[in-house]
DNA sequence: AGTAAGGCGGGCA
DNA sequence: GTGCCCGCCTTAC
């Protein structure tokens, strides 16, 4: 691990940006992306998540889209809308109620 | 090794 | 609200 790809940097940014958002926060692809420097990145983020498979320690299902709709999950959306639930997170068919609240924004002191 | 397709989205028409 | 295309990483053939 003395050498590390960019890839593993790319993927790197997208878990510790993500790990940063506390409980009962959500943040948006598109967010993320930008934090880690690629604002056109949004989908590589999604599959850097989709990559995941640590849940335990990336809140993955606290990632939603920016139109405030809770988007995709691997292990299920429904799954993914079940667990934001138990963050008193609000969800109203598919899409977080009040999201642009819920919504955690980074950027400040990103020390990567 | 190179090529091709997919994926947890976003923005715009 | 819907549909389309784009741009970016990963994985598979």
């Amino acid at each position: 691990m003395e050498n590390e790809p960019e890839l593993a940097i790319f993927e790197k940014k997208v878990l510790l940006t993500l790990k940063k958002v506390p409980r009962g926060k959500v943040t948006t692809y598109s967010k993320l992306a930008k934090a880690i420097g690629r604002p056109n990145a949004v989908r590589a983020v999604g599959n850097a998540l989709h990559k995941n498979r640590n849940a335990p320690v990336v809140p993955c299902h606290r990632v939603i889209k920016s139109n405030g709709q809770v988007g995709g999950y691997a292990q299920g959306t429904n799954k993914k809308i079940m667990l934001l639930k138990e963050e008193n997170i609000v969800i109203k068919n598919r899409r977080v109620e009040n999201f642009r609240k819920a919504i955690y924004n980074f950027i400040f002191t990103n020390n990567l």
